[in-house]
DNA sequence: CGTTGTGTTGATATTAATCAACAAGTGTGG
DNA sequence: CCACACTTGTTGATTAATATCAACACAACG
């Protein structure tokens, strides 16, 4: 399985594929790996164009996915062409799981990216034989709900202020997904723009209110793309509201 | 099963215990009757008295829930008192579902409700010896998830006026979990506050926005609580910026 | 018959969007 | 190597949308 010894991230970094049986998901210990053994033995992995919709809002949902390299932004359109980007995929995230026969939403990379492919039929096919695997679907989709039930309160109740704050502090757990600890100085793979679509504002507020955190000394930014938490308990205060 | 024949809705109609395994699940056909069935010996009745959480953001998620009479609201806090509604849950809806812990949110009931209590424990028993059930129940995620990122793209980028428009039409075609067709004429259950925090608005713009509508012919209102579309066409046009 | 809660409408304030200019990088070709 | 265009990000001035503050209408209820 030549997708499993091939390297993602970090030049040097052994490829963890984590639909298809590394260990990004085995360390959740939701799935043994025999079922993951099985599950790679379905998994297409597949280099993903720089901004190529590898998933289309309203097209069949022929299959599904796991993010094995590289950063994914779920999005959707509105026919005048404004847009809301309700997730970023990072490495290890499950994709495109639906039941209706049409995709709800699009993915297209930030950059270079991989990713396992699963047909709709052989991964229905094994969840039948392996319940397991269902189990640590649904899993997935819960994480997924409960990030899109703290994004709707990010959107309709907090501050711009608060958005980029609790963006901010949400970045840097981002690792915690491998049990690391919170990161105080981590890089941002997406553009000022897709920050904007995220927290529904503009990309002129966003430089603003990261420019305003930096001048009261909460994060630097050594560079656009690079952010460092200055004071981590302030920048929470201001992320709730309690600041 | 007393909550089998207890009386839900309009009076006279058979309670319809959707979790416990009754028409508006079957209907679907995702899960068997005898799977139902099943379901329907672990679940516990309920009554919800009005305005009492029985699901409280942060405490032990200890229990699942189905909703077999009424509406809740489901709803996340800030700490300064501001509230976002993410979702209302009504007739049929399966609702407490969690990876972690605790509960991501609360919910409590629009007046007075039902609900059929799982226990956990007793639920992942369940799963585990019926795979059809845990089926189901990742397609109620999913079709949740759908939901919130739908709400997402309408509270990071629609206007008041999209937002109640799109609002009112979702509203409209509800009963479609029933295979019903879209309603002209229907009842609101929540109050302009409850609507307001779920389009993340204030009550003041939605009453403005709606008067707006009525006095442009879109809808009526015979009474506050009480929606009729006069104009379909426009309404969605309206609702998806197409105006 | 007043009181209370809910919804509506009006006047003003405030936040973030829009419009605009500019700075810093990046890549291209001369 | 440098001049140029092009992209991305930052900052400033102004506008527009919605929140806030305030008054009032109406129904339900004691």
């Amino acid at each position: 399985m030549q997708h499993h010894s091939a390297v993602v991230g970090r030049p040097g970094d052994p490829e963890t594929c984590a639909a298809c049986g590394a260990r990004a998901h085995s360390v959740c210990g939701a799935i043994s790996n025999q079922d993951l053994a099985r599950l790679a033995a379905i998994a297409v992995p597949t280099v993903v164009e720089p901004h190529h919709a590898f998933i289309a809002e309203g097209e069949p949902a022929e299959a599904f996915f796991n993010v094995t390299a590289g950063t994914a932004r779920l999005f959707k359109l509105l026919p005048d062409g404004r847009q809301q980007i309700t997730g970023f995929a990072d490495t290890g995230h499950f994709l495109g799981l639906a039941v209706s026969d049409t995709y709800a939403f699009s993915a297209e990379g930030i950059g270079p990216m991989r990713i396992c492919r699963f047909s709709r039929p052989r991964l229905r096919r094994l969840m039948d034989d392996f319940p397991a695997l269902e189990q640590r679907l649904l899993q997935a989709a819960c994480s997924d709900l409960v990030a899109a039930q703290e994004q709707m309160l990010l959107l309709g109740r907090k501050t711009a202020r608060e958005r980029v704050a609790s963006f901010v502090v949400a970045r840097s757990r981002q690792p915690m997904a491998c049990r690391r600890a919170p990161l105080d100085r981590f890089d941002l793979p997406m553009s000022r723009s897709d920050i904007a679509d995220y927290l529904g504002l503009t990309i002129e507020t966003v430089s603003r209110t990261l420019s305003r955190l930096r001048s009261e000394r909460l994060i630097a930014l050594p560079r656009p793309d690079q952010v460092i938490i200055q004071n981590r308990a302030s920048l929470e205060r201001v992320a709730e509201g309690t600041a």
